[in-house]
DNA sequence: GCCTCGCATACTGTAGACAACAAACGAATT
DNA sequence: AATTCGTTTGTTGTCTACAGTATGCGAGGC
């Protein structure tokens, strides 16, 4: 049963959920593979009918997931999928750079051997399927790395929060450009050294410097996206 | 209708919330206030009895509730306000001074004349409210404070995640100690001074003291009072 | 006295019903 | 043509009911 001789398997009434608990993992796994677009609406009886349950686990499912940001609830006129005005995006950024920093610095003091293995097999797992341009598995990749990480920090809430955060931004870390995608793995792997170095200032460094990357290169495609709706509109 | 010839007023439709929201907002009050302890029982049907509802909006806000982490839900087995294991409290600590400091540096680069005009207005009833020996209010005044100095900072989402992490730890950070409690308002003053000062730096490492200065005589409480059980049970 | 079992009670999870509210649409009026 | 009004449709919010689950308690057996 044990896996690693600390911490037991689940038992039977922890591994079987609650349908509410189930709905909410599905729309949220749902909203941060972007199979739900932000802004997208979510009918409560639609819902319903798609997962098989009454109306009441999904009504539950959104409050949870209202509270923690991912979906947005007007009283009596329906949720969305939260949306995240181009404004406020520079926050997301700034946010997650800040938390990234500091857990990449947790993680440099603490070189918890075992957690830094499996971050190690993760990394090498993505590094392989961006060389086999497998572009697909790239984005669940790049969110067990990153949990990985965020346990690595050892400290529960500052991966809790990160876990949101990552949630909350998940489209806007998820770029298309395969050179972007190089890069990020370039840069998880420099994150990773600097902690196995023990080097708590360059881990951080570098932690930030990744996120702050990554974030303005999704702000520079939106700006292109906006200059060339800009120029077909004057064509037209 | 207008109060600053920016933001309107709240309309009818927006002052009227649903209940499940009213009964969010009592629970999560009750929390912050200290009514309802941490690891206290929370029964749905007691709660919408209590409140004049049925069970739904009850169980509605508890789903948010749990989500924020200020209730600690067991499926089938019910609903407790979560309860900060000892061990847990200097993550957050350590999380609350990252964002805090992080907060103060913000203040300082913005200087916002409105915002900070209102921040030393809530210090100097706070300051009032001290001398006259009023320590019933200074809860609700060292929160009002708090939320000011997170608007202050001007980033809507760390404003956002600090008032999750203030209701965390609202009775962590709400000494009885009368010295204690004047060194909070003097360091608030100090904080503040640093932001009007235009000083980031200054102003980040002394919030980050207050921080880490009122949880780490939390701390020395909680020990104290573990010390002095121990000498009772051995008279017993 | 301790343990086990069965029953009663309390509570949770979900479904379904109904009322209230919001949005859409078509007809009438200006 | 634009605006207003009334009706219809779709959706949300809440209540009630019922089944399932967990806990507590007392009786019986060892």
């Amino acid at each position: 049963m044990a896996k690693d001789g600390k911490t037991p398997a689940k038992r039977l009434g922890e591994q079987h959920n609650s349908l509410h608990n189930l709905v909410y993992d599905e729309i949220r796994s749902a909203i941060v593979n972007g199979r739900l677009k932000p802004g997208e609406r979510l009918i409560e009886e639609r819902l319903a009918e798609e997962y098989g349950v009454s109306r009441n686990p999904v009504r539950e499912a959104l409050r949870a997931l209202s509270a923690e940001g991912l979906v947005d609830v007007s009283s009596r006129r329906g949720a969305h999928v939260a949306h995240v005005a181009p404004e406020k995006l520079q926050e997301v950024i700034e946010m997650r750079a800040l938390l990234e920093s500091h857990n990449a610095r947790l993680a440099a003091r603490h070189k918890n051997p075992v957690v830094l293995k499996s971050v190690e097999a993760i990394l090498a797992k993505g590094q392989a399927a961006l060389s086999a341009g497998r572009m697909r598995s790239l984005r669940d990749l790049n969110e067990q790395f990153h949990k990985a990480l965020a346990q690595a920090g050892n400290n529960e809430l500052l991966s809790e929060m990160l876990g949101a955060l990552r949630a909350r931004s998940a489209l806007l870390f998820a770029p298309d450009n395969p050179k972007r995608q190089a890069l990020n793995w370039d840069e998880h792997a420099g994150i990773l050294q600097a902690i196995l170095d023990g080097d708590e200032d360059m881990a951080a460094k570098r932690a930030m410097a990744h996120v702050i990357g990554a974030g303005e290169a999704h702000l520079k495609t939106l700006r292109q996206a906006d200059t060339q709706t800009a120029s077909s509109d004057q064509l037209a």
